[in-house]
DNA sequence: GCTCCACCGGAATAAAAGGGAA
DNA sequence: TTCCCTTTTATTCCGGTGGAGC
C-alpha cells in the first residue's frame, strides 16, 4: 500500500501557501493601516534618541489589525535601532497568557535573562529583580525597554491596575497597552492614570471595501492561480464587514472555504464553499470553547439548553434551580453562578439583561442562547 | 514554611419599578 | 399626580481555603 501521507500530499490543492492566511502572519504590508502605525512611530522614535517613549493605548474590537500593528511597529524599530547608538528592547506579552501582575514581570524578567521562578517569590522580590535589569547593564547605555500589553482588558479585570503602576514607575519603561474595550479604563485607578498620559490610537473597524483590499493581496499570495472564483473575497468582505469589520474573520472564511473546496477535491473556491466555511467556523468557535470550559460551567450551560429547548423564558433563580438538578448534589452556591453567566457572556455564548420587576418580584437577569442549539447540544454531548 | 493564585461563598450594598400614601 | 417605600435579586466587597512551586 502507498504511503498514506504521500497520496494525501500529491492530491490537488487550491492553496499555494496556506499559512499566509493565518490571522496571525504577519505580512510586509498592512492595508489601511499606515496612520495607525505611523502614530505609534511618532511616539517611539523618542527611543532612537535614547528618550523612554510615551506610554500608548491602542483601542479597537476584534480583528481591525491592532496586534498585527504593534508588532510591525515593533521590527521596524528593532531594524531602525540596529545602526544607531542606543539599546533598545521590545517585548510583547499576550494578557491571557500571563494573567497575573506577578507572571508578566516574571515573564519580562526571563526574557531579559533573568532567573526567576514562577512560585515562591514575593511579587516585591520579582519586581524588584526587573528593577535591578537597568540599573546594571553591562553596554554601559541606557536600556530602554518597550512592552506591549495586548488583551490588557483581561489582566486588569483578573488583577487590577497593579501591573501599569508598577511599570510606569519604572524608569526607562515604555507600555503600549491593546484594549479591545474603549471602558478598560474603568479598572485603572487615578493614581496610575496620571501617569499614563493618555495617548491614544483608535483603530476603526475595516470598511468592505477595505477587507477587499487586504483579502485580495493576502489571496494573490496564498491561492494558486485561478482557483478563486470573482464573488469569493467580495462576499467574504461582506460577511466580515457586517461584524464589525473583523479582518481575522474574513482571513478565516477565505481560508476555510479553500479547505472545503480541497475537501471536496473541486479546483476552484465557489461562493457556496464562503457559506459552509461559515458554518464550520461557529461550530468549531463554539466547540472549542465549550470543550475547554470547567465542568461546573458545563452544567451551567446544560441547564440554560435544557431551558431553553423547553422554551422557557430563563431568569437566574430558574437557572439555579435546574442546574442544582443537573449537578445531583455537587454543586457550587449561587454567587458562582453569578460568575460563570458573566463568564459566558464574556464568550459570546449567552447574553444577559437585568431588569427589575417591582414590588413584590425584585429584579432578575433574563438569560437568551446566543448561539445554534444543535451546536451546544454537540459539543455538550460528545 | 512561604508565596501566589484559583476557587469559593457570606455579607453588605445597589438597583429598579410597582404599590400606596399624600 | 407625585414621591417615597418596599421588595427581591443583582452586584460588589472581601476574606478563607488549599494546591503547587520554591
Amino acid at each position: 500500500m502507498e504511503n498514506i501521507f504521500k497520496g494525501l500530499k500529491n492530491r490537488g490543492s487550491v492553496f499555494k501557501d496556506k499559512q499566509l492566511l493565518d490571522h496571525r502572519f504577519l505580512p510586509h504590508h498592512l492595508p489601511h493601516r499606515e496612520e495607525q502605525i505611523t502614530s505609534i512611530a511618532k511616539y517611539w522614535i523618542e527611543a532612537l534618541n535614547n528618550v523612554t517613549p510615551s506610554d500608548i493605548t491602542i483601542y479597537g474590537k476584534t480583528g481591525t489589525g491592532k496586534t498585527a500593528a504593534a508588532k510591525f511597529a515593533m521590527n521596524q524599530l528593532k531594524e531602525a535601532s540596529i545602526n544607531e547608538d542606543v539599546f533598545i528592547r521590545t517585548e510583547y506579552i499576550r494578557c491571557t497568557d500571563y494573567t497575573t501582575e506577578y507572571q508578566v514581570i516574571a515573564r519580562l524578567c526571563q526574557q531579559m535573562g533573568r532567573d526567576v521562578p514562577y512560585r515562591g517569590w514575593t511579587k516585591a522580590e520579582v519586581v524588584n529583580t526587573f528593577r535591578d535589569i537597568f540599573k546594571k547593564n553591562a553596554f554601559g547605555k541606557n536600556l530602554i525597554l518597550i512592552v506591549v500589553l495586548d488583551e490588557i482588558d483581561i489582566l486588569l479585570k483578573n488583577d487590577g491596575d497593579g501591573i501599569l503602576y508598577t511599570l510606569t514607575r519604572t524608569d526607562n519603561v515604555s507600555v503600549l497597552s491593546i484594549s479591545n474595550h474603549v471602558e478598560f479604563k474603568k479598572f485603572i485607578k487615578p493614581r496610575v492614570k496620571s501617569s499614563l498620559r493618555d495617548r491614544e490610537i483608535v483603530f476603526p473597524p475595516y470598511g468592505a471595501q477595505q477587507l477587499i483590499d487586504i483579502l485580495e493581496e493576502r489571496a494573490r499570495l496564498s491561492f494558486n492561480k485561478n482557483t478563486l472564483d470573482d464573488d469569493v473575497v467580495p462576499y467574504c468582505a461582506a460577511l466580515a464587514a457586517k461584524i464589525e469589520g473583523d479582518a481575522r474573520y474574513a482571513l478565516d472564511l477565505l481560508r476555510t472555504a479553500g479547505e472545503l473546496a480541497d475537501e471536496d477535491e473541486s479546483k476552484k473556491v465557489f461562493g457556496a464553499y464562503v457559506n459552509d466555511a461559515k458554518d464550520r467556523i461557529e461550530h468549531n468557535k463554539i466547540t472549542d470553547i465549550i470543550m475547554t470550559l470547567p465542568t461546573q460551567q458545563q452544567r451551567v450551560l446544560e441547564a440554560i439548553l435544557k431551558l431553553t429547548q423547553r422554551k422557557e423564558e430563563i431568569i437566574s433563580g430558574k437557572l439555579y434551580d435546574a442546574y442544582e438538578k443537573i449537578s445531583k448534589g455537587d454543586s457550587v452556591s449561587y454567587r458562582r453562578i453569578f460568575d460563570f453567566i458573566n463568564e459566558l457572556e464574556m464568550l459570546g455564548i449567552i447574553s444577559t439583561n437585568t431588569v427589575s420587576r417591582g414590588r413584590g418580584k425584585g429584579r432578575t437577569n433574563i438569560i437568551t442562547l446566543q448561539c445554534d442549539t444543535d451546536i451546544l447540544t454537540d459539543a455538550l454531548y460528545s
